[in-house]
DNA sequence: CGCTACGTTGACGTCCCTCAATTTCGGTGG
DNA sequence: CCACCGAAATTGAGGGACGTCAACGTAGCG
């Protein structure tokens, strides 16, 4: 289910990391994979959490949603972006929705699959622990950003975090390569869209970044940096 | 380093679930235990992660320092609350500071002891796996919370999840058994210690808690539940 | 070419932060 | 035991950041 071209690429994702070659074709060899078009869902918030799943190229968005409607977008997963870590975990269910927000394709590991795989690979539930307590220091990270900063330096901040993550030049600049509206962005910093259209309003008006429908462009990486940083 | 009737307290944590006996043995054998008064720090943010902590006795505070001096509380960690799971990850170092509130008691595995145990303990990987990836869902809804929810919200729910933790039935209400400032609930609620102050004072008239100086005590939870899920 | 979703901008309100003045509490030492 | 000190807490005034709502552009798509 993956073709040997695609065991190079695994090998560079810490999930596998110091894995041999007999057991990388063992992962493979359990993989399935799974197509989807724009907007539907890998899996809800709320089902019993049953695969893993490695995204081989597409966007996926990780939504979280409350009881009463509210959402935030936790995280955009980029090609070789493992996800649905969670999975590992007994009787879990998904704490996220996963949505692909273009046509993506992912490879996908069963329960009963990851369980063989955890039997059998001794280093593999230390690289998700590494894999989980990395997640971890972002979140507490973010945290304390959403508690302490304001919007201007949280929005540069996701900014140039989108913009090393899924960052390609372009003539103007760097390009965020992925559709993206006032609304992700709000809800990614925690602001409302009307807030984000502001800032990006004065900040393209000060020639930091060039943006237009569902798009940013970043033309100096250093004004948002200074944002970001909170420098005169 | 671990006396007997420690052991039926181990078997209760996840941490330790489904060990066998002998597994129980070699673990407690290898704690140490290290005792602190209040105020001083099990490990500072930035340092080598290099042990893990269990609390036996007193009130630790874990802490997260901006680089421009800004912090936040996490989490208040109880007796018999394992911290610093982030110590069984390959050269990690400790996301937050680990600060005692009270004189405090704990058993702790070093780096080396942890690697023999994750060794010779197949399932020990498995249940940090579970520990953490709690820890990352609590740190998804807090972000939720902090993103989407008023102060009002979030200081209701702050003080029920305290209430539960570390609540202590008395004559007046449920007292919350642990040294709490104004301060700390602003830290833990991403608020200032003014806000936080005339909220209480108001949830004070309304005979909802009955506050004292590093003290609440919750008359109604059922008050504080209204609030928290936005009833009317 | 018109529909729809996305985006912009203004006016307005409010939640909450900031700062200052004052009070209360608890511990300490005379 | 009381006086005193410092830390914690309260309260008020004022302002600013940001949310809310409405009206109006605008781009893409069928």
């Amino acid at each position: 289910m993956i073709d040997p071209a695609d065991l190079a690429h695994l090998k560079e994702i810490p999930f596998f990391q110091r894995m041999s070659d007999s057991e990388l074709r063992k992962v493979s060899a359990l993989a399935r994979a799974r197509s989807l078009e724009a907007d539907e869902f890998f899996y809800l918030q709320g089902d019993p959490a049953e695969m893993l799943f490695l995204l081989k190229a597409g966007r996926v968005k990780l939504i979280q949603n409350s009881a009463d409607g509210q959402q935030i977008l936790l995280r955009m997963i980029g090609p070789w972006s493992l996800f649905a870590v969670v999975a590992l975990v007994e009787g879990a269910v998904y704490p996220v929705s996963a949505q692909a927000v273009e046509p993506s394709l992912a490879l996908y590991w069963t329960k009963n699959a990851l369980m063989e795989l955890v039997r059998e690979i001794p280093g593999l539930a230390l690289n998700a622990m590494q894999m989980m307590s990395e997640r971890v220091q972002e979140y507490q990270d973010r945290l304390r950003e959403l508690a302490t900063e304001r919007v201007e330096r949280r929005l540069a901040r996701a900014l140039l975090r989108l913009g090393s993550q899924a960052g390609k030049r372009v003539p103007e600049g760097i390009l965020i390569d992925l559709p993206l509206s006032r609304q992700d962005l709000a809800e990614m910093t925690g602001t409302t869209l009307f807030t984000v259209s502001r800032i990006l309003s004065q900040w393209e008006a000060q020639n930091i970044i060039l943006t237009g429908r569902e798009k940013v462009i970043i033309r100096f990486p250093h004004g948002l940096v200074r944002i970001a940083e909170d420098l005169p």
